[in-house]
RNA sequence: GGGGCGUUAGCUCAGUGGUAGAGCAUUCGGCUUUUAACCGACUGGUCGUAGGUUCAAAUCCUACACGCCCCA
């Protein structure tokens, strides 16, 4: 089949310029659609609207001497007709060679069908790439999940729901970005490749710098640098783009993954708790027009003011007969960790021990937006510890669907407790644990020159896509997920 | 890493041991208002890869590759 259409181009290639560059469309399909919406067809021959059109050829329909095209652009698809007659000599008979899926433009003027569609009444048609690929069945469509992952490509020519999903995720980030300007945020670029990667607990990718001959990672989180820009006086900053964590491939894990990180000086992790709340009901209205979000056959309102739970709430909420007076207690939350199946290893102290909980009981249960809050310092290596309780942190996350969504605290900006926390990492290392942050001596150094009491958040714009688009996997919501090489 | 399911024509899919199938697309013919256009004719296959069982394998067995789902 390729080779029949190879030997069509060999033909276009005889006769001429078989890629031209030279036309130039002055209308495209949805605003034809929308500004002719109210033409009748004798109104519209009257007016004697002239235009040219160009796009994919999706639908080719010959009944002899005349046919009707439809040409698919950005915006949509707008109906050709060409008849033999009001061609110039040849055209048609060359028309009839052409393929769905080759690249058409066409020029003349707009009627309306007897079934009431607007058409283009082709006075001139030019094919402008011819396609040597045959597309898929336009009734069935695309619908291999492999294929459509690992040619794009013929997804977006064939799925509009595809198209959607990512025209939603431009107005996403469109979205975050208008929000935080508005709001005097800096947008930043920090380093993607560093030699100490830290900001998260996850392993890292690494890699080699031939020129200089030294190890390099790329980063896991850009958190640190964000803070040094605070340190430095921007006082709001954030940024949109990528982090890589070496772990597994899932429908909720791709190796490389976008997220927003913003940090607000004079701010504490109640105040990005609002800030969240109304950056996701204002981007659900922006985006999809309404707050009420259908995601996996459940639905959900970001209209109304998200639940607000702690760690511990959530511990005793999901599991029955939990003993709230020993959640504290190492021996007996080991013990509650063995009953539930989760591994254990000797460094685990009660804060890891009740996130293990947490995780296992508790966090697929926050079906609705829900904030939870008071993260043990154990495992909030950077968040600020709570001035009453020194257990705990001025930290909360931020889960739908069960899913976390969002990681936000009051950052620590007291040195001497960061450099002990560190230390408290590096032990975790020796001990094995390939995921502890690194001892990252001039982030201390920076703290030293002072940062001013300061919040920070993250958030998961892949996961946040999904949610909004109602899609089950983060390779739905990439235009080119992670996949093991092909073999051709 | 473990378990389950899947891989057949360009696409969507049937086919549970006995000649490899359908629809759409392609090719050819007809048709000057179609809407998954229609009518007629034809074409198209390493049945994921490699091995095994069998007189005979798309079908049964084993391994591997890739994908999807669940679990860790």
């Amino acid at each position: 089949m390729i080779a029949e259409r190879r030997s069509k181009l060999d033909t276009l290639r005889e006769s001429g310029n078989a890629f031209p560059n030279d036309f130039r469309r002055n209308a495209v399909a949805a605003e034809l659609h929308q500004t002719f919406e109210s033409h009748a067809d004798e109104v519209l021959r009257a007016e004697h609207v002239e235009v040219s059109v160009s796009g994919r050829m999706m639908v080719k329909r010959v009944m002899g001497k005349a046919s009707f095209i439809k040409l698919q652009d950005r915006t949509g698809q707008i109906q050709v007709r060409l008849e033999l007659d009001r061609l110039a000599d040849g055209v048609y008979q060359g028309f009839k060679k052409w393929d769905v899926g080759d690249i058409v433009a066409a020029t003349g003027e707009l009627f309306r069908t007897k079934t009431g569609e607007l058409t283009v009444m082709a006075a001139e048609v030019r094919l402008l790439t011819k396609s040597l690929r045959p597309l898929p069945e336009k009734f069935h469509g695309l619908a291999d999940q492999e294929t459509r992952y690992r040619q794009r490509y013929v997804d977006l020519i064939i799925n509009e729901s595809s198209r959607d999903v990512f025209r939603k995720r431009s107005a996403i980030i469109a979205y975050i970005r208008s929000f935080l300007d508005a709001q005097n945020y800096l947008e930043v670029e920090t380093p993607m490749m560093q030699t100490t990667p830290g900001g998260a607990i996850a392993r890292p990718f690494t890699t080699h710098h031939n020129a200089l001959d030294m190890q390099l990672y790329l980063r896991i989180a850009p958190e640190l640098n964000l803070k040094r820009l605070i340190v430095g006086g921007f006082e709001r900053v954030y940024e949109i783009n990528r982090s890589f964590r070496n772990e597994g491939v899932s429908a909720q894990h791709n190796p490389e993954f976008t997220m927003l990180e913003l940090y607000r000086a004079y701010a504490d992790y109640e105040d990005l708790m609002e800030l969240t709340e109304a950056l996701l009901r204002g981007m659900s209205e922006s985006v999809l027009g309404t707050t009420r979000i259908e995601y996996q056959g459940e639905e959900f309102d970001l209209g109304k003011p998200f639940i607000r739970m702690t760690v511990a709430d959530v511990i005793q909420k999901y599991n029955d007969n939990f003993d709230m007076q020993r959640i504290r207690d190492r021996d007996y939350l080991v013990s509650v960790c063995e009953t539930l199946g989760i591994a254990v290893k000797d460094g685990y102290g009660p804060g890891k021990l009740q996130i293990g909980i947490f995780e296992k009981n508790g966090e697929g249960n926050l079906r609705e937006p829900t904030f939870v809050t008071q993260y043990p310092l154990e495992v909030s290596p950077l968040a600020r510890k709570n001035d009453a309780d020194p257990f705990l942190t001025d930290r909360f996350e931020f889960f739908v669907a069960g899913r976390e969504i969002a990681n936000g605290f009051s950052e620590l900006n007291d040195p001497e407790d960061q450099a002990e926390r560190f230390r408290a990492q590096d032990a975790n290392r020796e001990a094995g644990d390939e995921e502890a942050m690194g001892f990252d001596h001039d982030y201390i150094r920076a703290l030293e020159f002072g940062m001013p009491p300061t919040a920070g958040i993250g958030i998961g714009i892949d996961r946040l896509v999904m949610l909004l688009t109602d899609s089950a996997s983060i390779r739905d919501v990439l235009l080119f997920p992670h996949m093991r090489p092909e073999v051709f």
